[in-house]
DNA sequence: TTTTCAATACTTGTC
DNA sequence: GTATTGAAAA
């Protein structure tokens, strides 16, 4: 391999870099293991990096030295991530560690920007042009509707979003349309799945589009076909680093290594305790077998913590231990100890929210600010609860997360109007805006469009300049397209003499966009507004709209620095990679957290990856922890009952601080957390929290989860969940279909045949006996 | 074309 | 309980 220093004319620098007698200062900071880690610069290395131990500071300490050792230039090194954020931030890092901007690092960024730039290169290879658009889910979607239509199939059996996960799947993992297994085609619409995905595939190649997945998979298919390219970019990247390696996915997986095959420096720093996102397609796997990919690899280990005191790692390490197949890391931190990690138990979920606020203002006035204070919830809809108590106290919070400015319907539709002056055969683009706002181009309209662009095998907008100068629609709807077409061909004609944010704001004005949202009375409205005003000044930082379009496909973020005090609300999964002061764990109780849904899904493998994002939970925490649960919780408008999570009973006593609440529905340390009795939840059956429960079970309010109170079971039989007071041959009515004969019973689920004639099948609700 | 209503879903969510 | 979605009714 060319890994030897005299090979290289760069490592002559090098070489008189490494022998001064001072280390430079860049690495004084740092502990011995960090400073291996960035010091092995040459061959495999995987550096495991366990929760707080410095790993981005190793990633741009390991960059730097690079750059200031002379190895490679800025150009010559790539330094992959998944988010932008984290892209983002390496280049500030980078910057402030060696001085200045970060000049020419043109190979720093997420997976799929790097992918897409060489794509671009080599588009023609896979039957594109370089210019090809990359589609947004909402554009996969649009699309898949229309081949699952044409292929006949019933969409409502069938959703296309089903078809659209799978395909997701399959790419993840790098399978052609050819390579999918028989047994998961049948996963839709029984066995099309491939061929439809071999359609989709088809129909991308047609609109010189991609999606995500492709950028990764076209990248390797030119790669393994053309090996003059790849060794282009095995002569251009001297050294490859990976942040997060437990989340890759088998297609970046394949990438990195056909990338790194020939020159084998390739650093992925990550943490297999860590991984979190199985169902985004992400193998554990990849980190496990680095070293079988990788023979010769070193293994770094960073265990030294300097985030969290020892309670709070003693009982995260004592819940992580929990699982099987890890590669095994001891954190330890030299922090004095600090207080245990608290848990409480709360009556309900209000309640919990309502402790948790007093307790935050507490933590406030004891010092710490409310930005340094987190909740961390396992599912969003948990947020509700907790927005609701800060408004009410009057505490400034800030959710992370959420819906992103990108996806909103208002942005969409505006860069639709942006891509079709661009890019005029954007078919997607011109669907999109072309009755949007009302032009009376209606439904039917729109198919004689798409059937006249299919027979003169021209892009939709041709076909509608074609229908606009002809009789063949009704002359309302020619007019509406004839308008529509002029405007676009002034904005295109317009596009190269104008600032594009002034382009921009006419194309909005014009296509009467603007006017659309004015008009429009519901609430949300003026907020849609001031969205499309922020989307044309976001524009202002790049050069043409190509730049900006290209941006927005890439880029889905809109971050902007929050530097008010307050408390941060947020899912586990986002909180990945920060840190608080304190953070709060609330609804850790079974079915939430674990997820009942991950547990039925993927059994063990899903129960250990609820239990790495508990531990990503509680390793969030630098100086105080507190966990939480509620014995009872309303979901979906039905109160459940619930017991505490197994990850409680999993964390070592002698780091848990077990509180009694004041009332009676405290939690008691030596009672084993899965039973819901006399020990577990204050004094007596007669409390009046136990008999709110118990006549709510009577009267069929509240369905538990499963048997939880033993010898109480009768209880339960008579709030089976879903039961139907109907049965088969029972006469019912129904408001709209009238009356008829029940023929089959299946939960709350009805088939009723009507009088009126036909089978339905009917929610029990919707019934009244006849 | 617009409004209304039945039906459904409902974990996490980058690019 | 509630948000969203799609089809039927107005």
């Amino acid at each position: 391999m060319t890994s030897d220093p005299f090979e290289d004319p760069l490592d002559e620098a090098a070489a008189a870099m490494a022998a001064p007698v001072a280390e430079p200062r860049y690495l004084t900071n740092l502990n011995e293991s960090q400073k291996e880690a960035v010091l092995a610069i040459d061959g495999p290395v995987l550096v495991l990096a366990g929760a707080g131990t410095g790993k981005t500071r190793v990633l741009t300490t390991r960059l730097a030295h690079i750059l200031a050792t002379r190895r490679a230039w800025p150009g010559q090194i790539m330094a992959v991530t998944f988010t932008n954020k984290a892209a983002r931030e390496m280049k500030e890092r980078i910057g402030a560690l060696i001085g200045g901007v970060v000049e020419g690092m043109q190979w720093l960024g997420t997976f799929h920007s790097i992918a897409a730039k060489i794509l671009r290169r080599h588009a023609e290879l896979v039957g594109l042009k370089s210019n090809f658009t990359i589609l947004d889910d909402d554009d996969q979607l649009r699309i898949l509707k229309q081949i699952i239509e044409a292929a006949n199939i019933d969409e409502k059996r069938w959703p296309a979003r089903g078809l659209l996960s799978l395909i997701d799947r399959w790419k993840n993992r790098a399978q052609l349309p050819e390579q999918v297994p028989a047994g998961e085609s049948h996963a839709y619409a029984n066995g099309k799945g491939a061929a439809l995905y071999a359609q989709y595939q088809e129909r991308l190649r047609q609109l010189n589009a991609t999606d995500f997945g492709d950028l990764l998979l076209h990248n390797i298919r030119i790669f393994k076909e053309h090996e003059e390219i790849l060794a282009d970019y095995h002569r251009r990247f001297l050294y490859i680093l990976v942040d997060e390696y437990q989340d890759t996915n088998v297609a970046q997986y394949l990438w990195l290594r056909l990338l790194a095959s020939e020159r084998r420096n390739i650093c992925c720093v990550g943490d297999d305790d860590q991984a979190i996102y199985g169902w985004r397609g992400a193998e554990v796997d990849n980190i496990l077998r680095f070293e079988r990919d990788f023979p010769g690899a070193r293994v770094i280990r960073l265990e030294l913590n300097y985030r969290s005191t020892p309670h709070i790692l003693g009982a995260a390490s004592g819940l992580i231990a929990a699982n099987q197949g890890r590669l095994g890391k001891t954190l330890w931190t030299p922090l004095n100890e600090g207080e245990k990690v608290q848990v409480k138990g709360y009556w309900d979920g209000e309640e919990e929210a309502r402790a948790i606020g007093e307790e935050i203002e507490a933590v406030q006035r004891a010092g710490s600010a409310l930005s340094d204070i987190a909740v961390l919830v396992r599912a969003s809809f948990q947020m509700r609860a907790f927005e609701e108590r800060f408004l009410n106290l009057g505490l400034p919070y800030r959710v992370v997360g959420g819906p992103r400015f990108y996806e909103r319907q208002e942005i969409r539709d505006a860069l639709a109007y942006f891509r079709i002056v661009v890019q005029p055969d954007d078919d997607l683009a011109f669907e999109r805006i072309v009755n949007r706002p009302k032009r009376g181009f209606g439904e039917t309209s729109q198919q004689a469009l798409h059937k006249t662009a299919r027979r003169m095998g021209v892009p939709l907008l041709r076909a509608a300049r074609y229908l606009s100068e002809t009789e063949e629609l009704p002359g309302k709807a020619r007019n509406a397209l004839q308008t529509l077409v002029a405007a676009i061909d002034r904005w295109a004609q317009a596009k190269d003499g104008l600032p594009h944010t002034e382009l921009a704001g006419i194309v909005l004005e014009e296509s009467g966009y603007i006017e659309m949202w004015q008009l429009d009375k519901s609430p949300e409205a003026p907020g849609r507004l001031d969205n499309l005003k922020e989307l044309v000044r976001s524009m202002e930082e790049f050069e043409n709209l190509q730049g900006f379009l290209e941006h927005v496909a890439l880029v889905m973020d809109m971050e902007q620095r929050d530097t008010a005090d307050r408390v941060t609300l947020m899912t586990l999964h986002a909180a990945k990679g920060l840190e608080f002061g304190t953070v709060f764990l609330p609804g850790w109780e079974d079915g939430l957290f674990p997820h009942q849904r991950s547990l039925d899904e993927n059994g063990t493998a899903g129960l250990e990856e609820e239990r790495r994002l508990a531990y990503v939970g509680l390793t969030r925490a630098r100086r105080s922890a507190r966990v939480s649960f509620a014995a009872n919780r309303r979901t979906y408008g039905q109160w459940m009952s619930s017991i505490p999570s197994r990850f409680i009973a999993e964390l070592p006593k002698e780091h848990i601080e077990v509180a009694e609440m004041e009332s009676h529905y405290g939690y008691a340390a030596d009672s084993h957390p899965s039973r819901w009795d006399n020990a577990a939840f204050g004094s007596t059956y007669s409390s009046p929290g136990w008999q709110r429960a118990r006549s709510a079970v009577e009267r069929g309010m509240v369905k538990t989860r499963g048997p939880l109170i033993e010898g109480h079971a009768e209880l339960i039989a008579t709030s089976t969940p879903g039961a139907s007071p109907f049965a088969r041959g029972d006469r019912v009515q129904h408001d709209r279909f009238g009356r008829g004969r029940v023929t089959h019973v299946e939960g709350n689920k009805l088939t009723v045949e009507f009088d009126s004639g036909g089978e339905k099948r009917v929610i029990a609700n919707f019934l009244k006996p006849a």
